[in-house]
DNA sequence: CACAGAATTTAAAACGTTTTCCGTGCACTG
DNA sequence: CAGTGCACGGAAAACGTTTTAAATTCTGTG
């Protein structure tokens, strides 16, 4: 309305701060009621009656009063704040975006709000998550790529500090996790290259440190030994390695004797690197050789129909992780908040 | 250290509330200076002595004290935090990510924290918008994929209210934003395609009701005219339209007559899918055809070298963001708050 | 019809800051 | 040495909520 104050923009353009805002009070008085009152109605405290209780909502939802979140932080303690930790290594292809709409849809109807720690460019991610339990900032945490002995799930066990990963760990002690059945999808994998007659299968393995990486190579392996197949495991590669570096060794690789033609990819890139080594060899997908994918986004099988993929659906997991993380919030005990998803055929519609 | 309260786990497990946190008070008992003089010494106020000023500094470091920031918000309404609009079609390729990256980097070392607000599944992203300004949400306010007419920003003009969008507006207020150059990079993609010898180009355009449809369209136009060179441009097509249907339309476009052979491709996405739709008819690229496309991620270069890419910065586009927003909200004019990314024909050293 | 007890409502304190308004004590001036 | 001004520091209020403890009204009973 008025804006006559200030002299030019020489200023913060705000409005002033804050000027109008429904508060408490405001609806004390319009309702002739004490500010306890109101805020026990609105809490839907039990001793306050039907009446009045219902009053005081409509005329809430009225002037569209909305309580303010640094109050209620500052007497509660409670900060309705869910902090994820963003590792550089999910900046490609969507991951840590496909987890946080999953997040953000399980916090929808909740007083949460979803804040990002991206792991501070120069400390570790432990130092996140410390200064995050030193000083409050959030009532739960999530991150993935878990390691065996997580140095960050430890400090929040010790803690106390309400988490759920991406990923398990073989600490004693549980905690919440959703994770993806990677065991059962190398075995797929490698299965359906079997099946189609590959004679040498391989895989491209997630980093050893990484809890998943056992998870994979354990269900590689049972295919492999089931079928009593050949194999073998690049051992200067992993899933985190440059495009370049993969679709070099492939093609390298496939232009000595013995190579394999049956590729597990657990990751979109990976996949393509090894497309294109093998096309620079000359070599064509689905006769010469075969990939079976996993695949997080629909880019792959839209792609490159020939590649076989199976699904890891990451916006799921992500608003699994949202709900585990709210009912340990509340104190549900731990044991029930753990999920594993099953490797998924068919893809879901968007 | 006790914990003996609660019998089990079917409490919240959280250390009692913030228990023995430092606060001004703990700085004020063991200087013996009142509260308000430590605020002030840690505030830098001119009233301080240099000495006390040293002193509290030492002590509030020593005990490792830091503000409690909903005691801070709710006294000076500031929030301290910047807001980003996730749009779903960032979900693909890290592009929310990249940008989500640079701009925690420049918010490193200031007391701002980022908390993305999803484009609220149900409502529209100006209902998003709308709720932030109204309930204080943030101090700011960063989104992308601007329209030339951007309701958004309409309505954070009308509000007076701080952001900086990725993309430019045709409002006659001026207001912060990053954008890359798209004209450039359409131009240069088409140059390079007619400077190889292609007969005819193609582009494959944002969808129309973005700004940088304009510009792209622009650039590429300017590019054939110069050179009196064939083009086309699909009509049933965009870059957001699924990788599949990208790849059908090049396949079945391929094998009609007088088909186009330079392709500039302003998204790894449908760079990848023009490869896979040229080679389906078994059109090799670098020789038959060319394509230059933009690229966000290494991905593209590392996979396939015979792709020409220009490079856009996403993560760089996200510090600088940072950094506007950071100016615009200490009162800077917004005159200077804009800057044109130019397409970068060598890429960063990570 | 007075009164115990339940049912409902209220006043006031507290959370940790920032800020407005004052009070010191001191060094000068005249 | 009274008075003036300045440099430094402090008391107290306020932000909007939750919560503890207490006050009020209402009910039915004897």
């Amino acid at each position: 309305m008025s804006r006559i104050e200030k002299p030019a923009d020489s200023e913060p353009a705000r409005s002033p701060p804050r000027a109008g805002k429904p508060t408490l009070k405001t609806i004390a008085e319009l309702t002739g009621l004490a500010i306890t009152t109101v805020s026990r109605a609105l809490g839907n405290a039990p001793q306050i009656s039907e009446n009045t209780r219902r009053r005081v909502h409509e005329v809430a939802a009225e002037i569209g009063y909305l309580p303010d979140r640094a109050a209620q932080r500052l007497k509660t303690g409670r900060t309705n704040v869910i902090s994820v930790l963003l590792d550089p290594h999910e900046e490609i292809l969507g991951f840590g975006t496909s987890i946080m709409h999953g997040l953000a849809r399980a916090l929808q109807a909740t007083p949460y709000h979803l804040i990002v720690t991206p792991n501070f460019l120069d400390g570790s991610n432990v130092d996140a998550v410390n200064y995050i339990i030193r000083n409050g900032m959030a009532d739960g945490l999530i991150f993935s790529r878990t390691e065996p002995f997580d140095p960050r799930v430890r400090l929040l066990l010790e803690n106390g500090f309400p988490f759920v990963t991406h990923g398990r760990t073989e600490f004693s002690t549980p905690h919440a996790f959703v994770d993806y059945d990677n065991f059962a999808f190398a075995y797929e994998a490698a299965k359906r290259l079997i099946v189609k007659g590959r004679r040498k299968v391989t895989i491209i393995l997630p980093p050893k440190r990484l809890t998943f990486y056992q998870h994979m190579l354990h269900g590689f392996m049972t295919a492999v030994r089931e079928a009593g197949i050949a194999y073998e495991i690049p051992e200067t590669l992993d899933l985190d390695s440059p495009a370049d570096m993969i679709r070099d060794y492939v093609r390298r690789r496939s232009a000595e004797p013995d190579a394999p033609d049956g590729f597990a990819c657990p990751g979109e890139v990976s996949a393509l690197a090894t497309i294109t080594g093998m096309s620079d060899q000359g070599f064509t997908l689905g006769t010469e050789y075969d990939i079976v994918a996993k695949q997080t986004s629909l880019l792959l099988s839209q792609i490159q129909p020939k590649v076989e993929t199976i699904y890891e659906d990451l916006k799921a997991a992500g608003e699994a992780m949202g709900q585990l993380l709210l009912q340990r919030i509340v104190g549900e005990p731990v044991e029930d908040l753990t999920i594993l998803q099953n490797p998924q055929f068919s893809f879901p519609t968007p």
